[in-house]
DNA sequence: TAATTGCCGACTGTTGACAACTGACAGTCA
DNA sequence: TGACTGTCAGTTGTCAACAGTCGGCAATTA
C-alpha cells in the first residue's frame, strides 16, 4: 500500500510495441525488495514451511547480501504476517493455530462481504458474465473432485468482487489475508464442510447479482461467516486446539 | 500482531504489591521500537502533521541514535499505513486522499459489522452495562457539542464489541485501521452528518444487544457503510476530491 | 527565449565490524 | 540427586562509513 513502485509512464523513445516494456527495464528495486518478493513466494509456495526459523546470516550468505537488506525484508514480511519476529530471538515462517486460522478467515469473509455490496451496483454485463463462466468452471471441477483447480476458480470469483468493489484498501487487506491462510487450503475445506455446500451458496450469490440485489447478495454472503463459528462451538475439530497446522498442500 | 513483547511471567523476588511492577524493569525493548512507539505517538496526536518528510539523518541526530533503528522504526509504520516511503526518496507522514479515507472508513465499518455479530452471543450482562452506559455519555456529549468527548465514548462503544467478538486478528486490523483515520476525525464527522443520527443508530443496536438478536443488531451496523457510499454518489462533498486531507485535530 | 545537458548537494541503500543479549550446557555446592 | 550459578557459542541489535541514485540548478546551445 505504501511503498508504491512508482509506475512510469510511457517513454518517448521507442513506442512501438505495446505488449511488452519496450526497453527490458533495469531492475529498479532495492535488494530488500527483491529479497521480501523471493522469500513470500517460497513461503507461499510452501517451500519454506511454517515453522521454519529464519537465521539473517544464513540468509545473507544464501542472497549474497548482507544483514541489511535480509533484515528489511524481514521486518516487512513481519507486517505482512507471513513471518513472526520475536525481539532478539529471531524470525519464524508464521505457523497459524486453529484459533488464529478460524479468525483470520472470519475476517476475510468480512471483507468479500463487504466487497459484494460495494461491487454490484458498479458491475456491468461483462463482469457477471466473468462469475456465470467461473460459477461453471467451479462445478466442473467439483464434480472431478479437483480440488485446487477448484480453488483456483473460487478464488477468481471472489477476486471478481473485490476488484469491482473500487475499494483499493479493502484489495490490499484481503490479499493480505488470503496469503496468510492460502497456505492451510486443506483446513479451509475441512471449514467449509463440503464443496457442494460452497457451490450452492455461490450459486445463489450469483443469482441475486444478476438481480441487482445487493442487499441480498450481502446477505447471503455473511451467512458464511456462521460456519467456523459454528464449527468452534461444537466439538468437531478439524485441527486439534491450539496445535499448529501444518501445510498440507503437496501432490497437487 | 508478529512481535509480542513476550509478556514475562511474573518473577518470584519481591511479590507484595500487585498494581506496579514490583522491580522498576529495564528497558528492555530494543531502540526501534522505542522509536517507532515514539514516532506512533506523535503522528496520532498530530504533533507530526500529514506530509511531513521525515528524514533518517534528521531522526537519528534527534533520537541520539544512529539510522539503523530509525530505518527499522519506519519501516514497520510503513508496514502499518501511518508513514509512507518511496524507495530512494525518503518517509513522509501518509496523507489520506478523501477517497483512501472513505476507503480505509468503510472497511473499518465492515470490521465493525463482524464484530457485532460475533460479540454478542458472548456478551454478559457486564458488557451490556458498559454498553449502556457509554450510550448514555455519548447522548450527554452530543447534548453538549463536545466534539472529542463524544468520539472518545464512541471508540470505547466500538470497542466494547470488537473485545467481546474474541477474535484476535479482528482487533489488531480495526486498531490498524482506526488509527489510520483517527487523525481525521472532522471529516468522520461531515461522513456521519450529525451526532445525532449516530446516535440513534446506536440506540437502535444496544436494543438489539439487549434482546440478544444478532442478526439486526449486525444488520444495524452495516447499514452504516452505505453512508460514506452514498455521500460519494451525490455530489456532496466533505472533502475537496483527490486532495489531501490535512489534519485539523487542534483545539482540546 | 526555450529546451537540453551536465554538475552538484543531499539523501537513501548497503556494507562489515563491534557490542549486547539469549539460551543451553557444564560445573559446583548443599 | 537436585538446584543453582557461571561460562560460552551463536544470534540479533547497533553503529559508522562508503557508494549509488535522485531531483534541482546552472551553464550551454540552437
Amino acid at each position: 500500500m505504501t511503498e508504491t513502485s512508482s509506475q512510469t509512464e510511457g517513454s518517448p523513445v521507442g513506442a512501438a510495441l505495446d505488449d511488452a516494456p519496450v526497453e527490458t527495464r533495469v531492475d529498479n528495486r532495492t535488494l530488500w525488495e527483491q529479497v521480501r518478493e523471493k522469500l513470500r513466494e517460497d513461503i507461499l509456495s510452501g517451500s519454506l514451511a511454517p515453522g521454519t526459523v529464519l537465521s539473517e546470516v544464513a540468509l545473507a550468505e544464501s542472497f549474497g547480501v548482507s544483514r541489511g537488506p535480509i533484515r528489511e525484508a524481514l521486518g516487512r514480511l513481519a507486517a505482512e504476517g507471513l513471518v513472526t519476529i520475536k525481539p532478539r530471538r529471531g524470525a519464524v515462517v508464521t505457523e497459524l493455530t486453529r484459533d488464529e486460522f478460524i479468525d483470520s478467515y472470519q475476517v476475510r469473509e468480512a471483507l468479500e462481504t463487504l466487497a459484494v455490496s460495494l461491487a454490484i451496483p458498479r458491475m456491468g454485463p461483462a463482469e457477471v458474465d466473468e462469475l456465470r463462466a467461473l460459477h461453471r468452471q467451479m462445478v466442473d471441477h467439483a464434480e472431478r473432485g479437483e480440488v485446487n483447480a477448484f480453488f483456483e476458480a473460487n478464488a477468481a470469483f471472489h477476486d471478481v468482487f473485490i476488484k469491482a468493489s473500487g475499494n483499493r484498501r479493502l484489495a490490499e487487506m484481503y490479499k493480505r489475508l488470503l496469503e496468510q491462510t492460502a497456505r492451510y487450503l486443506a483446513h479451509s475445506l475441512a471449514l467449509r464442510g463440503s464443496l457442494g455446500k460452497s457451490i450452492a451458496e455461490h450459486a445463489a450469490i450469483v443469482e441475486a447479482v444478476e438481480a441487482g440485489d445487493a442487499d441480498s447478495a450481502a446477505r447471503l454472503m455473511a451467512d458464511h461467516i456462521e460456519v467456523p463459528q459454528r464449527l468452534e462451538e461444537t466439538d468437531e475439530h478439524p485441527v486439534p486446539p491450539d496445535q499448529p497446522v501444518t501445510n498440507t498442500n503437496e501432490g497437487t
